[in-house]
DNA sequence: ATTCATAATGAACGCTCGTTAATATATGCA
DNA sequence: TGCATATATTAACGAGCGTTCATTATGAAT
């Protein structure tokens, strides 16, 4: 092999090329331009435009949040529940902080309603690992009488969606110059959340 | 004149075609064929693709939220804050349940980050209105003792974030059908946050 | 040094795109 | 009725699209 790194090359750029442009407006020989080779080259790696795009996707699949942000001394605080869910948000935006994070929620809004082969790409699928994450650690406080009685479901929903939130307007873009901002609302959503709950 | 109707049948058939395969991914034969004529006619209407995503968005720009919600009637209802809130509520969803509506947040969510002509279609933008009429709702209330003593524009950030995901993963597709679980979900959001800053 | 799979190239295909021009048709008004 | 205007049609343009194919260069193994 001469350059083992096409491969993963082409991934990396269609996705940077189709965050920004979105799949329809981010062509073959943009891609092939932009990496220094021509359009033909790219089907010696990938035999179609699709196939490209479900990489990108099946290249994020692979790796959970939980691998992501739940470590063990992560783990350790949850004795002081207030502390536990500060590290734990900004354990999860500075996961989100990250340039290729970045690139795949842009691609997941923008691509989220229209049908690319038989790939699914949903907003829903994007948050249901974090939020029944979210949901086991409501529940175990709750069972601990570390805060109030209320359905876990609903807790995980409503800690869950200014995050969200947060993330679709602030960290979608390449600037990182309100990333401050971003750790600010956070910070303060969870101070208010926290005054919600605890008992 | 023969058809007034063109020019508008024009829009609202982009609108949709946009909200379903994105700007780049509509194109002007679509419209035409959609509509029922040849694409060159649409240049008797319109000089350009461009103009017409325009005059889509002009559209929306025209009417602000408070004509649409804030009604006599329920600012009646500020005596029974929570109450007020639900009914406030009530009123948002359902306008933000019309076919056109829905669309226009499938559009705006698609083409956010797509840079088309000189328009800019963000997501802030869009809430911008929404946030400022829950501060000002929040600040009043705080101000004659019905809330607790919190920064208004955190309130209204929390009590609109949930609204807006709610929205986003289930009011933007087409099929009803999962309009209960929007007002259950809404409702149940306006209980949590009601506990939350209720005095 | 020759072989051979891998990966690059340039040219071409059929197609769709946004847009324009010339032309035809129908409507409203004098 | 006839003329001006608005709106439609057909045809074509240059360009870009995804993809294919024959060909050439590359580099590791024999």
């Amino acid at each position: 092999m001469k350059q083992p790194n096409t491969k993963q090359l082409i991934l990396s750029t269609a996705l940077d090329l189709f965050s920004k442009h979105g799949y329809a407006g981010a062509s073959i020989r943009h891609i092939a331009r932009s990496i220094g080779i021509r359009e033909s080259a790219i089907y010696n790696h990938y035999k179609s435009k699709e196939e490209i795009f479900s990489a990108i996707l099946s290249e994020f699949k692979a790796v959970t949040i939980s691998e992501k942000i739940l470590s063990d001394d992560l783990i350790e605080d949850l004795v002081n529940p207030e502390k536990f869910l500060k590290r734990f948000v900004i354990k999860l935006i500075s996961q989100w902080s990250s340039a290729t994070e970045r690139k795949f929620i842009r691609l997941l809004l923008m691509e989220q309603f229209t049908k690319i082969g038989s790939t699914e790409l949903s907003v829903s699928g994007y948050l249901i690992e974090l939020r029944s994450i979210c949901k086991m650690i409501f529940s175990e406080m709750s069972k601990h009488n570390i805060i109030k009685k209320v359905d876990p479901e609903i807790l995980a929903n409503q800690f869950t969606a200014p995050l969200f939130l947060i993330r679709t307007e602030y960290m979608t873009n390449d600037d990182v110059k309100e990333i401050n901002k971003v750790y600010d609302l956070a910070n303060k959503h969870v101070e208010f959340f926290w005054n919600a709950v605890k008992l």
